[in-house]
DNA sequence: TTCCTTTAATAAACTATCTTATTTTTTCTG
DNA sequence: CAGAAAAAATAAGATAGTTTATTAAAGGAA
């Protein structure tokens, strides 16, 4: 059962009792979005914070021009949301869209707020994620900053193995700020390189 | 007094009564560095989370060829540390140094701990805080790839317009992932453009 | 004020990455 | 399985940003 991998996965930071995993329950709904679908669009406000326990989305910033910027990607056991949007629930500044059938466990604004004043565990569980979310972004800006176009395509590929295998290659690209010809001419040189 | 400018800060977010300011006053402590002091150094552990009362300063990352790559400025209101390093208790990746001779009040580990436990609504404070700075951090990394080292710029004059008159235009430069000499020309060009 | 050090400006040659256009390969749909 | 659509590869020319080197200006200490 779907909610059974939310418990799993907050089991490896915190121990909810019979009784919390009911509140938890009680607060939460489930979704499934299809391939292609939004679950967050530009402008809308972020209404949920999703929980995904399978599938795989994409949320992106579309610029002037309409093209789209990847800012991250999301498969299992990852939190999704326009933060920005949800936490001021305000228009959303970027879109979430599906790459696959995914499932989702949702929060609203109003029952997470609840859940932290009846559960303060999952408030503090919930203020360590974004601290780790924080330091991994401060450490992307300095990636992107300190290494070659190359470079980043390498370490993307250690950092999110399942991810590289999921998504198309010009997806990758605009995560990685290049060009989706661009990452094509470094693939071809890597693999001249072996 | 300088504790009193964190009780000033506060407020606009939380109201503690006085047995909790008290209790926070009682869990920091103070302390003055002289200009080019660091406050962190990469490779020791960051024991505490800094706020700055007043002076600025620098965070980076000291890369392989030796060149420094600034990843946030802080001034007076501002919280500073490495913040991995500080949640984990482990070595720090960027070093934080004084442009300033700065004043900061400073949270150890423990401390933060205890009074997280004892006065809840400040872990709700510092949820908040972290949230918002991720969001800014995400933020800055769409910005970083969809305009270009001019426009990137300007934004930042525009954003922080007290920082750029604080520090020298290289470290600006560092802060934006450019060179100093490119910063310089698009400078140049700017005034030409009036 | 003078000297010394740090910071900023300028410029030419170079390189990483982008743009545009075309072709090939893979995936999807009926 | 065929045909269409989406994704990837390739390549030539253009551009944003870097590198290296030199000069000029500003700031700090004696």
């Amino acid at each position: 059962m779907q909610f059974q991998s939310l418990i799993n996965y907050l089991s490896t930071f915190i121990s909810l009792d019979e009784n919390e995993q009911d509140i938890l329950a009680s607060k939460v709904t489930h979704r499934t979005y299809l391939k292609n679908q939004y679950m967050v669009q530009q402008g809308d406000v972020c209404k949920y914070v999703n929980f995904i326990t399978s599938g795989c989305t994409k949320t992106f910033y579309l610029d002037n021009h309409g093209t789209e910027h990847i800012v991250m990607f999301g498969i299992e056991n990852w939190w999704i949301a326009d933060l920005g949007s949800f936490i001021t629930q305000s228009p959303a500044d970027y879109n979430v869209q599906c790459i696959e059938t995914t499932e989702v466990i949702q929060f609203t604004h109003q029952n997470l707020e609840s859940l932290y004043t009846q559960i303060p565990k999952l408030e503090r569980f919930f203020r360590k994620i974004i601290e780790r979310a924080l330091v991994a972004s401060q450490k992307r800006i300095v990636r992107n900053f300190t290494h070659s176009a190359k470079d980043n395509y390498l370490i993307f590929k250690e950092l999110y193995p399942k991810i590289e295998q999921r998504v198309p290659q010009y997806m990758i690209a605009s995560y990685l700020g290049i060009t989706k010809e661009f990452l094509s001419k470094i693939k071809s040189e890597l693999i001249f390189e072996k």
